[in-house]
DNA sequence: AAGCAAGGCAACCGCTCGTAT
DNA sequence: TATACGAGCGGTTGCCTTGCT
């Protein structure tokens, strides 16, 4: 037995909003707001629409400050670097880029950055190489100059398993591990799985993954032409190895050497 | 001016995940 | 623990616009 269906499609308006659509539920969600249920939100709004068109539409044109089109060459150097280090991810992407929307994003990437980027030339300054493993989900890593990480920058980073990224800050003590940074809050994981950052970050557009892994500490990425460098470091290390057992930290590329050395002198 | 192809983008589809029961 | 259901997400479609011949 299929699922249900979402709505009665039979009976719901399908393609372009109208003007007059839009303001009946700009209008409906600036007083209700969804009421917890999307799905029941059209036909209370006296709309004849289904409930996941009007969440998207509410999401990605009709919600305050939302930002179309007009790609910034910042904004498209974030997008880049964030789609070698972390794919597809789109609603994770958006959520960077204050005012853009996932659709816009992915928009954005299909027709005008994918070609630039697998082209191997230079993506609004960032430089990539093509992928000499496909088939074995090798991620290319970026060099991206500007971002190179210091001293006390503030980081944004991930965790692959549970697919939130939370800020924290960078320290480089001699024989120290190179990150700590405040527990995730609860609060941080939620919003900004809806896209929201609940509380300010300064983000270093370079990404830097940090995921768990077997307990490699350093092992370094085959792409001869980009050095791209990959540091790890023991839980025991760690302040949070309650949180997060066997961390490694991705991302760094030849010019962080230096930055390699001091955090894991041999 | 007309026809066609390519580009751009809004919207839909269907899957996965989280949560309530 | 199993099941049902809604929310969220990425992939895809299809329509409209733009540019070229």
């Amino acid at each position: 037995m299929g699922r249900a269906p979402c709505c009665d499609k039979a009976n719901v308006k399908r393609g372009p909003w109208s003007p007059e659509e839009d303001a009946t539920l700009k209008s409906y969600l600036q007083k209700h707001g969804t009421g917890g249920s999307w799905i029941a939100l059209p036909k209370k709004a006296g709309l004849k629409r289904c409930g996941k068109s009007c969440r998207l539409r509410w999401l990605n044109y009709l919600r305050p400050h939302i930002r179309l089109g007009g790609f910034t060459d910042d904004e498209d150097k974030i997008i880049c670097t964030l789609y070698a280090n972390i794919g597809s991810r789109w609603s994770l992407i958006a959520a960077q880029l204050p005012g853009r929307t996932d659709n816009d994003v992915k928009n954005h990437w299909n027709t005008k950055l994918k070609k630039k980027f697998f082209a191997g030339n230079s993506c609004n300054g960032i430089e990539t190489f093509s992928n000499k493993h496909e088939g074995n989900n090798y991620v290319p890593f970026l060099t991206f100059s500007p971002q190179t990480p210091h001293q006390g920058d503030d980081f944004l980073v991930g965790h692959k398993d549970s697919d939130y990224f939370v800020p924290c800050v960078l320290e480089l003590e001699q024989n120290k591990a190179p990150f700590s940074g405040p527990k995730p809050l609860e609060s941080q994981v939620s919003d900004l799985g809806n896209g929201v950052m609940s509380e300010s970050c300064s983000v270093i557009p370079c990404s830097m993954e940090v995921s768990s892994s077997s307990s490699s500490l350093d092992c370094l990425a085959e792409n001869k032409d980009y050095h791209a460098k990959w540091v790890g470091f023991k839980h025991e290390d760690h302040q949070y190895d309650h949180v997060y057992d066997d961390l490694f930290i991705s991302g760094f590329a030849s010019h962080d050497q230096n930055l390699i050395n001091e955090c894991f002198p041999n």
